[in-house]
DNA sequence: CACGAGACCTGTTCGC
DNA sequence: TGCGAACAGGTCTCGT
């Protein structure tokens, strides 16, 4: 479900507080509650509840689409995959339906990752470069160049769309953000990634840094019964707009699929070469 | 290497 | 109204 801007927004709230919840560094994790035991990726579960408990939070990130928590002796990573959520509650509410993991602080709150498919994962680790390393770059780092971005795209000979959404080729693009980002520059879903100019690739990187900067700034997309405080739904050029017009040239959107993905695009805008 | 299908899961929406 | 199919913000593994 959530890409980076929703990760992004979610880190900040975690991180920060808001109006209904405390900010989470400082706090100590008293005791850990696993109830979905699959959600843990590492350790085993009786490792990770001892493990865990007594450590202090320190500060909450994000890389890529993973949560990053930086506990007193060990990194926290948590991926939500397709519905994961984190909620930050009173300790004496009732749990959530789908929690699968849930930590008890020290001032009276509970931390818990919902997540109603399941799919979800975390990870207790000394080195979470074990788990992060094999991730592309971050979209917005500097070092990420026009020239390089154009150049990694010409190691491939693959459809941009799933290049994309390969988190090995970049950290952070999901279903949402790729086919916004394709739109903006003008690229269509199916392109051959040899194929696209330096021209193209400078224009693709900026469409990019654009999307996910709105998604940022709306503090993401809610989308389906996921509801966080995001508007960026409100916004889209393309994505889940089959048959309406497309925002700058009024072609009706069309709808394909791509790797097994629902992908949006506009015909007239977004044309396949040859 | 590149691509497609299947797996992992549950909940909502669509179409007849 | 009811019911099965399709669909959903992700990623891994396997076969061709």
């Amino acid at each position: 479900m959530p890409e980076l801007p929703e990760v992004e927004t979610i880190a900040g709230v975690l991180n920060n507080g808001a109006n209904d919840q405390p900010p989470l560094p400082g706090c100590v994790i008293l005791e850990a509650r696993l109830l979905w035991e699959r959600s843990l990726a590492q350790p085993a579960p009786e490792v990770f509840r001892r493990q865990i408990a007594g450590q202090s939070i320190h500060s909450v990130g994000r890389r890529g689409k993973f949560l990053v928590f930086s506990l007193s002796q060990d990194v926290l990573l948590i991926h939500l995959r397709m519905s994961g959520d984190i909620l930050v509650e009173r300790g004496d509410t009732p749990i959530p339906s789908h929690a699968r993991l849930l930590l008890h602080l020290d001032n009276g709150w509970r931390f818990a990752f919902s997540d109603a498919r399941k799919f979800g994962r975390v990870w207790l680790t000394k080195d979470a470069g074990q788990v992060l390393n094999s991730l592309g770059p971050e979209p917005f780092d500097e070092a990420l160049t026009e020239h390089d971005f154009w150049l990694s795209l010409q190691r491939y000979h693959r459809q941009l769309k799933p290049l994309l959404l390969d988190q090995h080729f970049l950290a952070g693009l999901g279903n949402i953000y790729t086919d916004e980002a394709l739109n903006l520059a003008r690229l269509h879903p199916l392109m051959n990634s040899q194929k696209v100019t330096e021209e193209q690739a400078s224009r693709l990187l900026h469409s990019i840094r654009a999307v996910l900067k709105e998604g940022i700034l709306r503090n993401g997309a809610s989308i389906d019964w996921v509801y966080r405080g995001g508007d960026f739904q409100n916004y889209f050029r393309v994505y889940r707009r089959t048959g309406q017009p497309c925002p700058e040239c009024g072609t009706l959107i069309e709808r394909l699929i791509v790797g097994q993905r629902g992908t949006h695009y506009c015909p007239q805008c977004q044309d396949l070469p040859e």
